[in-house]
DNA sequence: TGTCTATGTAAATTATTGTTTACACAATGT
DNA sequence: ACATTGTGTAAACAATAATTTACATAGACA
């Protein structure tokens, strides 16, 4: 699907979110550390079902926390 | 990333947009025919990049077109 | 010092998404 | 009858998301 032009504010979520730690929220969405700190970093985009599931724990809509750079 | 609880209303707004075919939706988003059809058909969830390249071309929120069952 | 906690990196592997090609079929029109 | 259009299915393959395991580092703290 080429590159991920894809961005997203999951730290800036975290922090606002009594500073919640990456192991927490990866615990909260299912996923391992390793799988959240690679998104977060943009390194590529998460499934559609992993991202609604972060948008959740944060209690906003998906495109707060992600962004399409079209 | 386990089962896919994801549905969506492609077909639906296809048809709200002057019957949009499903060769034209997949040629806006660059993707083949088939792969609109097991996306529309929730066969399997679509990439974030490609969510929101579809909600795009009929100019709503990601999340009108695509609902995740929690 | 030594030990947590939070974060980051990397490689190998698995699971899933997406492509390509080909065939099928009903409806429409000439 | 024949061709065209829109939709559906299937299998083999390629690309990418996600897992697992392991190691590294900086800061806080007893």
């Amino acid at each position: 699907m080429g590159k991920t032009a894809i961005v997203n504010n999951i730290r800036r979520f975290r922090f606002e979110a009594e500073e919640m730690t990456q192991a927490e929220l990866a615990a909260q969405v299912g996923v391992t550390r390793q799988t959240l700190i690679a998104i977060e970093q943009a390194k590529y985009s998460p499934t559609l079902e992993l991202a609604f599931k972060i948008a959740k724990v944060f209690a906003v809509p998906l495109d707060e926390v992600f962004q399409f750079q079209g």
